[in-house]
DNA sequence: AGCCAAGCATTCCATTTTGGAATGCTCTCA
DNA sequence: TGAGAGCATTCCAAAATGGAATGCTTGGCT
């Protein structure tokens, strides 16, 4: 039953398998009998995507939603004494750069509301109900949850001061002359922000291939602070870095990325005080962050 | 989690295992685990009868929504094609006199209902989800169900037109004569109608002992229409019989019952459309059979 | 047209979960 | 204070569930 539910949203057994940490075997099965049970196909087999059947998708709602009340009321119990307590997974990076400095201002805006922050780099907000909401990077595009959109990341070229002394830094030679900071998409590809950065500068025939890979953007932000190189950075990230003098940009080039941070929720959320809360309250942060 | 919801509505973990046809080993046992996960105690333990903790209770009340809606979701993918049928438990003896007759009027004022009409003594309208609806006899207090009053029992005493053929009834040793015909409420113990009946009659020292038994009032009044003795029989069972003259009735005492039949029905079941149209039509029909 | 790969079905066996029977424990009531 | 009702516990058996390997079907691609 919880297995069906899980094919009928990816609409897909070894996809299901996965996310329920069971083999594609035993989902197939456990769907067959269900429908041998019910005497009714819920399930189309197509090849390389499964429909529902009219009766499948009936079941598939009814069970979600049932299967969601029960959750709620079972997490009420666990934690009855967090009943105010908000979960939410934020990216690290964000979590780090943007959220936690902002959280003293949470506070005072939603006193009552405790916080549970992860810093996971894949949530579970779809699959589980432990989290009541989270931040997510990407193109807002996820099935079956509801995102609004906070911040486009906006690309600068960062550096410590002290990298800087005695030189002048004017041009794609000066720049060759450092060490490039990457962040890692996966273990053997980069994002290609520096690559996108270069080209909105202008900047031909610098050669990037060489540098320290790191697998999270606060890592090479912390090399960089620590003289280490220099880097592309989302300038929200590294907005109090400058403020400070820790960091300075080089040129003045921002570059838009085309990826942005997104509030995510499920789309039972919505009557969730809590959830809605936050919401209000980051989107009036990013308002005020961009007049600033 | 299945078993909770029973353990709950059943308040015993005894009558739980039998209502699941498990021992009351293994449902101590669910019941535990179910506790030891949620970290939280569902029920207290008093001698001789449990109490729901408030998370218990909280979750008890999810839990029977959660399962009633994915139940009728369930069942009406099982019998799709029976999306208009309507289950019905009723007792054998108003099925047969007073249901029955009426099935046509019925099936004209609701053409597009199919029923489906099952006579258990006991019937299962608390315990699964089967039935939509049913009517018993007794005082209209059945726990976790709805109930409408249909109409209150009213004891004639009749007999066969045949039995009286040149005799004179008039008085308490007239009805002596006869073979008294009895109803059983169970093996070894018969409803008292008779006594009530004299009682009410103002008739003294008839001997009621001996006579014939019968489990079903159905069965007593075939007895009677056989001319195997005299029964005491609900007004509403025997009209037509009394109409066609099969029977007549002795004495002009009629005495109201004190138990009567009810519809009854599961308090999720006031937005069915078919189970409140059939409720409208019984009571006009007992309404008009008032009138008559 | 035919091959390849993606993805569901199937089979067989191991593991885990669930259930039953017997027994123990504790509280209530007479 | 003893009996009995009713839940807990223990131990073992049975059943359900899951995993790995393998087979099968089909849509896409050359």
């Amino acid at each position: 039953m919880k297995v069906f539910e899980v094919v009928g949203q990816t609409r897909s057994f070894t996809r299901a398998a996965e996310r329920l940490n069971l083999t594609q075997s035993a989902v197939s099965r456990q769907v067959r009998n269900l429908e041998d049970e019910l005497g009714e196909d819920l399930l189309i087999r197509r090849h390389h995507h499964l429909e529902l059947t009219p009766a499948g998708a009936e079941l598939l709602a009814t069970i979600q939603e049932a299967f969601h009340s029960i959750e709620v009321s079972l997490r009420s119990i666990t934690e009855k004494s967090n009943q105010n307590r908000l979960r939410i997974n934020v990216p690290p990076t964000f979590a780090k750069r943007w959220l936690l400095p902002r959280l003293p201002r949470l506070r005072e805006a939603l006193p009552d509301v405790d916080i549970s922050l992860g810093t996971e780099a894949a949530d579970t907000l779809a699959e589980r109900g432990l989290l009541d909401c989270a931040i997510r990077f990407g193109d807002g595009e996820w099935p079956m949850l509801d995102a609004s959109i906070l911040m486009t990341e906006r690309h600068v070229v960062v550096c410590a001061p002290s990298l800087l002394e005695g030189l002048k830094i004017e041009g794609p030679s000066d720049l060759q002359r450092f060490t490039f900071l990457h962040v890692l998409a996966s273990p053997d590809r980069r994002y290609l922000t520096w690559r996108h950065w270069l080209d909105a500068a202008g900047f031909q025939d610098v050669d990037t291939r060489g540098g320290l890979e790191f697998d999270l953007l606060d890592l090479a932000i912390e090399a960089a602070c620590a003289g280490l190189g220099v880097t592309v950075a989302d300038r929200s990230m590294v907005r109090n870095q400058l403020q400070t003098g820790q960091l300075v940009q080089l040129f003045d080039v921002e570059v838009e990325g085309h990826e942005s941070y997104w509030f995510v929720t499920r789309p039972q959320a919505v009557n969730d005080r809590k959830v809605d809360a936050f919401r209000t309250w980051l989107l009036a942060e990013v308002a005020a962050d961009r007049v600033a």
